[in-house]
DNA sequence: TCTGGGGTCCTAGGACCC
DNA sequence: TCTGGGGTCCTAGGACCC
């Protein structure tokens, strides 16, 4: 029998700064972009669950945050904490999280800075699963004070969703014989891959849960969506038998960033583009790549229109 | 009310070859 | 002057993820 584990991390960055910051205990934390008073560019990197009661969440616009804090402390509420953040910090915390997986769990992938999936099956039964997770859930708290949800279930794609269910600090077991009922009343959002786009996109056909989009064939999902629909026909019925892998090597490397104040001026374009060159050579270089094929030069304009160029070295 | 930074994967279409 | 079909490689753009 397979089992399967998924952990992630609960706000990682936000509860590691909540956690290193006793004047920060209890405060709404929001890691991000600058806000620069309201003035600011760029989004919200991880905010706690005591920013997210002001309506503050990952990926909203760094501005909006900010009103958002600002709109609280006129209610007598404390204005959030933003922060730019520090990531050889988390990298750090995140090495000692997979190190604590895998010493329960040696066959482990993991799939981002605070999330990882991992081999359950020689526990040998959901039981004996659930109560591995449990002390290793109790031994991040205990040893890292940080807090995990962890989802397991048959396979990769319903561990993923079931760590997801029961956020923070949660544990959700989904069993064979219990996929079907987990699943269904699930939105399709919940689908990784699933985004915004094609969230809208179903919705507009009708199709909001999993249990509606169970009602197509194949061939009507492969018509919506071409190829992607026929891999959604199997995702919604919690079919998934990718294996785990262990970190592929890198196949790019970027650096982008973005100016204060929008500009066309070669004078402020050419010296910023020769820095973030230098800096991605010089991490090629750290990262014992001796050769690349293709320079992808990437930029964005005001109406957020991107362009891309690309050459063959 | 705007939309970061660092990635992966997929698709459409053009160039090129036989 | 008009021109196939299969295959591969490449670029541009877009959706998605954390």
């Amino acid at each position: 029998m397979r089992i399967i584990g998924h952990l992630d991390m609960d706000a990682f960055f936000a509860s590691i700064e909540e956690r290193d910051n006793p004047r920060f205990q209890g405060l709404p934390i929001v890691v991000g972009a600058d806000p620069r008073g309201g003035l600011g560019r760029g989004v919200v990197s991880t905010a706690n669950y005591a920013a997210r009661a002001y309506g503050i969440r990952s990926a909203l616009p760094i501005t909006r945050a900010w009103r958002l804090s600002e709109a609280a402390r006129q209610q007598g509420k404390p204005a959030a904490i933003f922060l730019s953040g520090s990531w050889r910090r988390y990298s750090e915390v995140s090495a000692a999280v997979m190190a604590l997986i895998k010493e329960h769990a040696p066959q482990m992938q993991q799939r981002s800075v605070d999330e990882a999936y991992f081999d359950l099956s020689p526990t040998g039964s959901f039981p004996n699963a659930t109560a591995l997770c449990r002390l290793l859930k109790a031994r991040i708290q205990q040893e890292l004070h940080l807090t995990a949800s962890v989802g397991i279930a048959p396979n990769k794609l319903i561990a993923k969703i079931a760590s997801d269910h029961d956020k923070p600090d949660g544990l959700t077991v989904v069993a064979p014989a219990d996929v079907a009922d987990f699943l269904g009343p699930l939105p399709l959002r919940a689908i990784p891959g699933v985004g915004p786009v094609t969230e809208q996109f179903l919705q507009k056909r009708g199709l909001r849960t999993i249990n509606d989009a169970l009602a197509l064939s194949q061939e009507a999902l492969e018509e919506l969506l071409g190829k992607w629909g026929a891999a959604l026909y199997s995702k919604i019925r919690g079919i998934d038998t990718s294996p785990l892998r262990e970190v592929a090597t890198a196949k790019s490397i970027s650096e982008q960033t973005t100016f204060f104040a929008d500009t066309l001026a070669a004078s402020v374009l050419i010296p910023q583009a020769l820095e973030l060159c230098s800096h991605v050579h010089e991490r090629l270089h750290e990262e014992g790549f001796t050769v690349f094929r293709t320079v992808t030069l990437m930029v964005r304009f005001a109406d957020f229109t991107t362009l891309t160029y690309a050459e063959k070295s």
